[in-house]
DNA sequence: AGCTAATAGTTGTTTTTGTAACTAACAAGA
DNA sequence: TCTTGTTAGTTACAAAAACAACTATTAGCT
């Protein structure tokens, strides 16, 4: 039987990695902007891909419904977004980030886009760009 | 100002991919074992690392005490493992599979042998490695 | 139109997790 | 020996996540 080895399990490492490479920057958005996990990441897809329902989110980033649900009403209470009903389909609400919102998102993007330096800093920069490429087919 | 990308943002991806590609297996071990993350967890560094303490667990997987406490607990209840206290140093508990619980971690092994080859194919073999090499870099 | 099924989004309930506080055992110095 | 501090592991309580059920609206079929 062939020995089975954690070290090469991919769901393990990835796991590991994204735990690794994630809780720093969490302290930025919790502490510093009192944003739980899912109200940022719904919040850097609406800064980075505009007007969007909460359903395009989910296809986007796979985060459940119910999660975004709570994530865009805790963005809403907090200002950063507004809801439009949709006057095509009245079940739609397209969400929108406020001035408020859109400066904090600018805000987190650019505290992410230095983080992600540092991290890449560990890499070389090929190991960079084989590592993009082989995280991207994984996850499409 | 540096436009935001969050398809090169390392925690996005790695998350991402942690979840795509743990998806599928969780169901190995949820639905056909009955187990937790944290258990499977458990029990794959016990099956892989042999006796160890909860301490010597969460040095090797960084996952937290009270989740190992837990997930022990579960793995004793099934009777996946027995726990004796060490001579040496009462506060200490040796943890080893015993025969039951270490058939299941070789039947869940080959599972996951199968499923790392199957994830691994969608990537070219210098990717793999580079990638392997990345995220152990990431992690450590 | 009228029925059934599907979709967008929310809410309620149960699990699981995270945080902090706790017990028990050891260690090291006065 | 008697503090004081540290470590191993558990437990209690609060926060977050998962899961299922729900409302409202639309779409498709007869």
């Amino acid at each position: 039987m062939p020995e089975f080895d954690l070290a090469r399990f991919l769901p393990y490492l990835l796991t590991r990695a994204a735990e690794e490479s994630s809780v720093e920057f969490a302290r930025v958005y919790k502490d510093r902007y009192g944003l739980l996990r899912p109200e940022w990441r719904v919040l850097f897809h609406l800064g980075q891909g505009g007007e969007m329902t909460a359903t395009d989110i989910g296809h986007a980033s796979r985060i459940h419904k119910t999660k975004i649900s709570r994530a865009v009403a805790g963005l809403k209470k907090r200002r950063y977004l507004v809801k439009t009903q949709s006057t095509q389909d009245r079940r739609r609400e397209h969400l929108t980030l406020t001035a408020q919102g859109q400066r904090v998102f600018e805000e987190l993007a650019k505290e992410a886009a230095g983080y992600n330096q540092r991290l890449l800093a560990k890499l070389t920069p090929s190991q960079q760009v084989v590592l993009r490429e082989s995280l991207q087919k994984l996850i499409g």
